[in-house]
DNA sequence: GTGTAATGCTATTGG
DNA sequence: AGCATTACAC
């Protein structure tokens, strides 16, 4: 590779880049050329002799690392990159997991939970607790149990911690922990992990199990983290443990981009990096290469409003531009029009191109209008995010066969189409299968398969019914390593009616669900041909253990011969002859988003529609920030509190440096929500830009929408713009506010906890080892039982361990319990 | 157990 | 407004 790529650095960007050594932090304003930086960096790292199997890149979005990768392929060619890692944090570890799996106990190929598995399976657990699921909202208790996750506080060390405890109690919920228990316990049990799993497992993965800690931190010598900003407290412990060992660590951030706090991001990872990392090298990029003066110099004006910044000084060689112009609507549709009036005129004006356009706005719901205008006057549009191809009904119906076919006991996926088609298994028989499941700790699927050993009420049908299903499914799991992925998925679609189903429907929907169907199955055959090298096929170079390992940082590893990425243990690599199979297509879907996806050249020309977080590392020549208002944006949810509303800022700031050329503002005096029509005032932010950079159009005459504003107006008067009013918060929110701030302070608070953490594991090893004791279970012996108490046993039939046991219990009267399943303890 | 009609709920940002 | 759950008739 030629050494000439040194040459398109300005000074400050080559330093970092040279600067291969030690701990680095960039400090990257907007448009300051961050991405060239990494990328630049591990080609250098690449040139110096670095192995790319020692280099780690973990990136914000899956569409990052691509683009990264195939910039790095493009200076070093493929055969240098091709054993790069690079990816977000959870598909990265997502896939050492994978390899992995057996030391946590879980299946190697667990599924993955999205939202809507995880507030389902949390809407099931409410139920069935009979608890209301207005007081124990799914959304609420999930978010909960996600931010504990995030602090690497398990439900065990929840219930250790009296204030939570008690925050609980005095806010009517009580039963919370218990929710956060069954949660954890009923995700193990299905073979499955939710996002935030994947993040606490490789954490505790990495802390307990020396030798694999050992492996990769000797795996990732350098590791690089870009967004730095917007890493949350388990991926900065993640971190921390993997670059323990070199400390070739680089993370590069913007503190004025930390937008995603509300999902538990820490600012202060990348203010305290210093703390972490005293030598620290630390390069600040502050020219930046993408906007005008008028736009860099707005945005600079805009995030002084902000406290606790890392000082620097955003600035650009580029020209003056136009000032940021400000245009009022008097309905959200009208805004639309007026948008799109602008990129007509535009278009026709300056030879512009429907991708030079980016409309971006705060909340998905505001798309709307926009996509009507944008579609009346027949401009090419794209909507990001929103339904995406995955989360529509017909296509999660399908994989969710599919995540059967490959982990029979994930219980979401049986819950969704162990009906549909509908074959004649009702709610009653469903609810009974899974009462069965939680009594004896097992999946849906094991009761289904053994029903004869449970004593359910059902008649013969619903037996045969049920019985055949399982078959089924069983017969799709036998074909999975022996058939390529499409072959499969197309049988699968066409086995199980469902695409017959929907061949059926001749409504509008029905034809493109049919459609969906078909694409999906399309993407699969695309998959499964047998064609170029996957990224998974790499291999780990021998790991020599040195006998001075310094304890500290990865204690005394124990010789294994733990499972080396590249291979699975069964053998075989996710491929047949005639292509890859379905498990790897899984694996490999989980993890993606809207954004991710990679679009055709000849379909890239169109406007690009997004919530300003889509747009995070994008740039466009114009981009029009759209529905202005205050409320929406700043939106109503982050005003209850500074750090809120600095964060709203930031977002906006985060907009406003999305343009290259031009940006527009618009808001409306008028937008329908809830069905209704509402009044609207312009957004504070409006003001909060220096005005000499901005310009109001006619329709948005400054004094009239000042009047205007006044008029509605609750808090915004100017006075109140520096330091605004804020609801006061509610001595809860206030408590538990103190006690985030509390634990971020004191990074390592889970010391403590780590027993509570270890015992969880140790009860989450596999059943029929845990029972062994039961073997020597007699008659007339007193045992205990996880939800039925103390009872003693009065009969056994069978041979162990399928033996079944008759329990008279003190409280819950006789129950026949199979001693293979049944959590019981001999007590005396 | 199945299908349709009516009712009721809930609404940011997103791996 | 849109969706999900529920109520009711078959």
């Amino acid at each position: 590779m030629s050494t000439n790529y040194l040459n398109e650095l300005n000074a400050s960007q080559k330093e970092a880049v040279l600067c291969t050594e030690g701990p680095v932090m960039i400090v990257a304003g907007a448009g300051s050329g961050k991405t060239r930086v990494l990328t630049y960096r591990i080609a250098h790292l690449l040139s110096k002799d670095v192995d790319a199997f020692n280099i780690l890149a973990l990136t914000f979005t899956n569409k990052a690392a691509r683009s990264m990768k195939e910039k790095i392929t493009s200076l070093v060619g493929d055969h240098e990159a091709r054993n790069l890692w690079m990816g977000t944090f959870h598909s990265v570890f997502a896939r050492i997991l994978r390899y992995e799996h057996d030391k946590l106990n879980y299946p190697d190929n667990f599924t993955i939970y999205d939202m809507d598995d995880a507030k389902n399976l949390i809407r099931s657990i409410v139920k069935q607790m009979q608890l209301d699921d207005k007081v124990y909202k799914p959304s609420t208790m999930l978010a909960r149990i996600s931010a504990m996750k995030t602090q690497l506080i398990l439900h065990e060390a929840y219930r250790h911690n009296s204030q939570y405890m008690e925050n609980d109690k005095s806010s009517g919920r009580p039963y919370f922990a218990d929710i956060f228990e069954t949660y954890c316990k009923r995700c193990f049990k299905a073979g499955a992990m939710d996002f935030d799993d994947i993040l606490y497992n490789t954490s505790i993965l990495l802390r307990d199990f020396p030798e694999v800690l050992y492996k990769y931190q000797n795996k990732f010598k350098y590791i690089l983290v870009d967004e730095y900003q917007d890493t949350n407290f388990v991926q900065y412990v993640i971190i921390k443990q993997l670059a323990a060992r070199f400390e070739n660590i680089c993370v590069v951030g913007d503190d004025a981009q930390s937008i995603y706090a509300f999902r538990g991001a820490n600012i202060q990872n990348i203010l305290n990096f210093k703390s972490d990392y005293p030598d620290v090298r630390t390069f600040k990029l502050e020219q930046n290469y993408r906007s005008t003066k008028n736009i860099v110099n707005a945005a600079n004006s805009l995030i002084t409003k902000n406290k606790n910044q890392i000082p620097k000084e955003i600035w650009t060689d580029n020209d003056e531009g136009e000032k940021i112009k400000v245009v009022r609507a008097l309905t959200d549709n009208e805004e639309g029009m007026k948008v799109t009036r602008m990129i007509f005129e535009s278009m026709m004006q300056f030879q512009m191109h429907p991708r030079d356009f980016a409309i971006l706005y705060r909340t998905n719901a505001q798309s709307r209008a926009m996509e009507e205008a944008l579609r009346k006057k027949n401009i090419a549009y794209r909507i990001y995010g929103g339904l995406s191809f995955y989360q529509r009904k017909e296509i999660k119906d399908l994989l969710a066969y599919f995540r059967l076919t490959i982990n029979c006991h994930d219980e979401e996926a049986m819950k969704r189409v162990i009906n549909y088609p509908t074959r004649g298994i009702g709610n009653t028989t469903i609810e009974k299968i899974i009462v069965a499941a939680n009594d004896h700790n097992i999946s849906l699927f094991t009761v289904m398969e053994n029903l004869g050993d449970f004593q359910l009420e059902m008649n013969s049908g619903t037996r045969e019914r049920i019985s055949n299903f399982v078959t089924m499914i069983k017969s799709f799991s036998a074909m999975l390593p022996i058939t390529n992925a499409y072959d499969l998925g197309n049988h699968i679609a066409t086995s199980t009616g469902i695409l017959k189903d929907l061949y059926n429907d001749k409504s509008p929907e029905g034809v493109s669900r049919y459609e969906n169907i078909e694409e999906l199955l399309g993407a699969l055959k695309e998959f499964s041909t047998p064609a170029a090298l996957s990224e998974g096929e790499q291999e780990f170079k021998p790991i020599d253990l040195p006998d001075d390992l310094d304890k500290t940082i990865a204690p005394a590893p124990p010789i294994t011969d733990s499972p080396i990425p590249g291979e699975t243990e069964n053998g075989r690599n996710g491929e047949t002859e005639k292509g890859k199979t379905l498990d790897v297509f899984m694996s490999e879907i989980a993890l993606l988003t809207d954004s991710d996806k990679k679009e055709e050249p000849e379909n890239r020309d169109h406007v690009s529609l997004m919530t300003i977080h889509q747009a995070k590392g994008l740039e466009f020549q114009h981009v029009f920030i759209v529905g202005m208002e205050e409320n929406l944006f700043p939106n109503s949810f982050s005003m209850n509190s500074r750090d809120d509303l600095e964060e709203e800022r930031r977002l906006f700031y985060v907009a406003l440096t999305r343009a290259q050329k031009r940006s527009t503002l618009t808001f409306a005096a008028t937008r329908f929500h809830r069905g209704s029509l509402n009044n609207s005032e312009p957004s504070r932010f409006l003001e909060e830009i220096d005005q000499k950079y901005m310009e109001f159009s006619h329709s948005a005459d400054r004094d009239e929408w000042k009047e205007q504003r006044e008029r509605w107006s609750v808090n915004t008067t100017d006075k109140t713009y520096d330091e605004p009013v804020f609801r006061k918060d509610t001595p809860l929110a206030a408590k538990y506010k103190a006690q985030a701030k509390q634990q971020t302070a004191n990074p390592k608070p889970q010391a403590a906890n780590k027993k509570l953490i270890n015992a969880t594991i140790a009860k989450y090893k596999p059943t029929t080892e845990s029972q062994q004791h039961l073997k020597d279970l007699q008659v007339g012996m007193m045992v205990l039982h996880e939800r039925f108490g103390n009872g003693k046993v009065t009969n056994l039939e069978g041979v162990f361990p399928n033996s079944k046991a008759t329990v008279e219990f003190d409280t819950e009267g006789q129950k026949q319990l199979l001693l293979k399943f049944a959590k019981l303890q001999i007590v005396g």
